[in-house]
Formats: structure tokens, sequence, C-alpha cells
RNA sequence: GCCCCCAUCGUCUAGUGGCCUAGGACACUGGCUUUUCAUGCCAGCGACAGGAGUUCGAGUCUCCUUGGGGGUGCCA
């Protein structure tokens, strides 16, 4: 495959607006995209909008947000526009009139009448004789003017592509050379009823026309190739680089597909992340994600795994795409994720955490209005976190009204009640030193702990997990000063006798 | 059914005929650190799908078998 210094690289994304993006979606643009940038190339995105059944409103925006938000950029699509636009299939139209009408003239296409039950009959009888192809190419062909009288008369009209009947070899820059016997392709559809091209001829037209100059896309396009290739030796074309990835998987080796979310919510578990929306508000790091799908089928050839986006860039090529299918494992992502959560640089992770604040369903209101210096000391106090949502189960008491606070009676009867109530007995005497303390800050807390932790002969647990129950309510929080400098003064007093009034109840 | 692709620890993978006693990461197990929850640190467990060749020598090359995946749409 053609790598940097080249020149002039053109890559393109084509998905379909269906919904979000699909995260293997997510790992073919990635590679596009590197690949682009790696040359000093260019990455187009174009919108494949050709089945208006499939339409999903939205989902156009829905897919430039998650691209945005992996840090994918385009040079040339929605919004960025372009010289060789429109960048829509849908606004295309004239232009695969166009081709569709030399393609009729030289006789490498014909119009067909089959109606779909015609075409459905003609399937299972080819399954019964056992026969490869099942769509019998008509003999005579029709001429074109019946094809556009039929048409006129309002009846189902597409235009096919006439296979022609030789071997097709196809070089990929992955596999190597891929043959595909003649005879093994039917003439297709490349024009529907409606008017419309089908994705093989908008795709083949489009990437001539956009200048393209590597495929890389998914492996289940791999037998589409063939077909491609004897268009463009139709059309005159030139055939490019292609090159054709493996597949993603969960991890029982089944398609990772919307599916999954259904089947999971209706056995009441929770719904696992297949979108890169989904990742996103399950509270994952762009960084990571990217990182880790970057792994999946490639590999920099030694024992480096943490790269960023621009690591990535300087790192990668084509050379080490790999051909096997992988599997993905959300608990390795899951440490990736840690690891990014880590070693980012604390602005950019607050800003992360408020994207995630901002898109998750089920953060508590006093979070969601918290004001922002204070957010930021609670996502301090939460260093050493694995996702996002973790923060929220730490320190979202915090940002809770006091009245809140509901104890987990486990905790309560483990940390205050137990040996005679020596919790709430540790909480009386430590409340009234934190009473008359003056410097609410960390050091000056830990301090006072510690001082009753000499006094009494105790372990700092004696004292420090009592709190922890009273303004909490639970045995989880950030370090106990961290925890009451966040809480501040009054509420921590305030929750301490709350606390205190549920002795009697023990 | 037919066509195509693939095959190293449970998972992602390194390995391009001798550097392989098969390396790393995640997970798992055990230990350490610790005021909770996490984090962090150390150690251990663990694979060349099977069979024929080629070769002085095969995880690495060839073939077969098996297994997995993809395609076989007026979806992309």
């Amino acid at each position: 495959m053609t790598e940097p210094g080249s020149g002039n690289v053109r890559v393109r994304f084509a998905p379909s607006p269906t919904g979000y993006l699909h995260i293997g979606g997510a790992r073919t643009v990635l590679f596009n995209w590197l690949l682009a940038r790696k040359s000093g190339g260019s990455f187009v995105l174009r919108i494949e909008d050709t089945d208006r059944t499939r339409h999903v409103d939205d989902s156009v925006q829905k897919i430039l947000a998650d691209l945005r938000w992996l840090g994918l950029t385009w040079d040339e699509g929605p919004e960025a526009g372009g010289d060789v636009g429109p960048y829509f299939q849908s606004e295309r139209l004239p232009i695969y009139n166009e081709y569709l009408a030399k393609l009729l003239a030289s006789g490498d296409a014909y119009y067909a009448m089959e109606t779909p039950e015609e075409l459905q009959a003609m399937r299972e009888k080819a399954r019964t004789e056992k026969r490869v192809l099942s769509y019998d190419r008509p003999n005579p062909l029709p001429t074109i003017e019946q094809g556009e009288s039929a048409r006129k008369d309002g009846r189902p009209v597409v235009v096919r592509f006439k296979m022609p009947g030789e071997d097709i070899t196809v070089h990929d820059d992955i596999l190597g050379d891929v043959t595909l016997a003649s005879g093994q392709i039917e003439d297709f559809v490349i024009q529907k009823s409606d008017g419309f091209p089908t994705y093989h001829f908008a795709c083949v037209v489009d990437d001539e026309l956009m200048k393209i100059t590597h495929v890389l896309r998914g492996q289940e396009h791999l037998m589409n190739t063939p077909k491609h290739v004897a268009m463009q030796r139709a059309l005159g074309f030139a055939t490019f680089h292609y090159a054709h990835m493996p597949v993603i998987f969960n991890m029982n080796g089944s398609k990772m597909s919307k599916r999954d979310k259904e089947k999971a919510l209706k056995k009441g578990e929770p719904p696992p992340e297949i979108d890169v929306n989904d990742f996103r508000v399950a509270g994952y790091l762009p960084e990571a994600v990217v990182n880790f799908i970057a792994l999946l089928g490639w590999n920099p050839g030694d024992e480096r795994e943490h790269f960023s986006l621009d690591e990535l860039v300087k790192t990668f090529t084509m050379e080490r795409v790999g051909k096997t299918n992988a599997k993905f494992d959300r608990e390795k992502l899951l440490a990736f994720n840690t690891n990014w959560a880590a070693s980012l640089d604390f602005d950019r992770l607050f800003e992360a955490f408020c994207d995630y604040l901002s898109v998750a369903t089920d953060i508590p209101q006093g979070v969601r209005d918290a004001d922002e210096a204070k957010l930021r000391d609670a996502l301090k106090a939460c260093l050493g976190l694995r996702i996002f949502p973790d923060v929220v189960k730490k320190v979202g008491f915090v940002f809770a009204p006091d009245s809140d606070t509901e104890y987990d009676p486990k905790a309560v009867k483990k940390v205050l009640a137990k040996n005679d109530g020596a919790g709430f007995a540790m909480l009386e005497l430590v409340s009234a030193k934190l009473e008359t303390l003056a410097d609410w800050s960390t050091s000056s807390i830990e301090q006072l702990i510690k001082d009753v932790c000499e006094e009494k002969e105790i372990k700092m647990g004696n004292v420090a997990q009592p709190l922890r129950v009273a303004v909490s309510g639970s045995t989880i929080s950030p370090a106990i000063g961290e925890t009451l400098v966040l809480l501040g003064k009054d509420s921590t007093l305030a929750r301490i006798r709350k606390c205190l009034t549920i002795r009697d109840t023990q």
C-alpha cells in the first residue's frame, strides 16, 4: 500500500445514515483517517443515503458527533465542503444517471423487469437445483426502449450490470491476491426501481469522481470488490488500492449488533456498548476507545500499547494491519480506560468528565448543577478511577442535600453500631473536635484524626470509617480528609448530627 | 450447497526457517501497599488446532483435514 511520501493519498469513509456510528465502523474510520494523516493525504466523508427505506433522521448529525468525539476530523464532506461534492449520494442522482446511460448504451448494463416475487421464486428454484447463480440473464435482453416504456407504464424496472464472463483477480493490500471465478457473480442491480443507484454503483462512480486512491473497508465487502472492479473496467475507470480489514466480534463470537442491546434489555441485563455513542454515554474516554480499537487488527511490532491519536499517526503503517478477526474484550478496554484516566493531564480529564455528565442519562441533579471548582476537586479526589460512573458513585453524595443522606444498614451495623456503638461514640468525640477546627483543610483534618488515633491508640480506620459512613451513608468515598473538605464544615457537622439520631433506632 | 478469507495463551497480539526453554498486555490466581472504594507494585498460571510433507533444522514454507468468519438482496 502507498505510504508517506507518495502524496495525494485520498481515502474515504462512507457510512449510511441508519443510526449512530458502530464501534466496528469507528475502527474502519480510524484506519482510513490514520492512512490519510500519515501520508499527508485527504480524508473524505461521504454519506451513502441511497436507501430511503432505511434512512434514520438525524443520524448524519449523530455520526458527525461521534467522529468529533473520537477526534477524527474530515477534510471534505458534510459541513466541510470540498471540490468534488456533493458528499451526499442522494444529491448526486444526475451524475449516476449519466454513467448509467453510458453503461446502457455500451451494453454493459440492461433493463430488467422481474417483480420481487419472481426473483424470490428464481432464488428458490436455483437453490433446489443447486445452481450458483439464481438470476437468469434474460435472452434476448430487453431493449432500452422496452425498459423505458415499461418504466413509463409504472412497472418496476431496474437496471442490472452485465457481469463479464471472466475470472477477476483483485489485489488486496492486506490479503494479497483474491481471485473470483467467472460465473460466481450474477448480474446485479445497479439502479433500483425507485431510480436510486444501489451501493455498488454509486460507490464506484463516487470513488472515481472523488479521486479516491485507497479503499480500506471491512472484510464483509471483500466479495463486492470484483463487482466494483468489473464496473470500473466497463466505465474505463482506474482500479485503485483495496484493503479489507478483519471483523470485530463479541467475546462469544457473535456479531456486535444493535440487537444485542435489545436482547440484554429483555433479559433485564444492562445493555452492552455497541455504538461509539454508547461508550461515550457509559463514561469511557475517547482516548481509550481510540487506543483500544487501533490495537484490534493493528500493532506496532513491539511491546508498546499506549497510543494517543498523534502517536498513532506517527507509528501506524498498513503493513502491520493483520488478517485475523478479533473479539472485543471489554475488560481490556476498561483497563485501557483506567490507564488513560491516570495519564491524561487533569484539565483534559475534567473536560472529558464534563462531557460525560452532559450526555449520561442517570446523573443526579446535584451533580449536574454542581459548580465547576467543586466538581474539579471532586474529580481530583477520585483519581485512580476506572470509568466516569465510578466518580459519581464515589462522590455523588457530596452534591446532594444533607437531608438526603441515606444510611446503608450494613455499613451502619459494621462501622457504627458494632461493639456497643463504638463508632457512634467516636463520632461524638470527633465531631466535637471538628467543630472547633479553624482550618478546614485536608491536612489539618487528617492531622486531627491522627491525633485522635494516637491518643486512643487506635487505627485510622476506627475514626475514618465512622466519619465516612456518617457523611456519605456508605463505606465508599474518597480519602476522608478530601471528603470532608469537599463537603465543607457545615454539611459535615450537620450530617454527623443526623447520623447520631439514628443511633437510637439501632 | 457454492464461492472467498482466516487460524499462536481464555482475549488482543509479538514472531517473516535457527536468536523460541514461544515474548508482551488484559483477564485469572497468590502476595504487598492502603483510613473505605479504586488505583499502584510483585509473583504465578497459561498457546503454536490436527495430520502429512519440504529442510540439517518449522510457530514460521507446501498440501490435506478440522474449526471460525464473510458473501450468495431493488442493504450498505
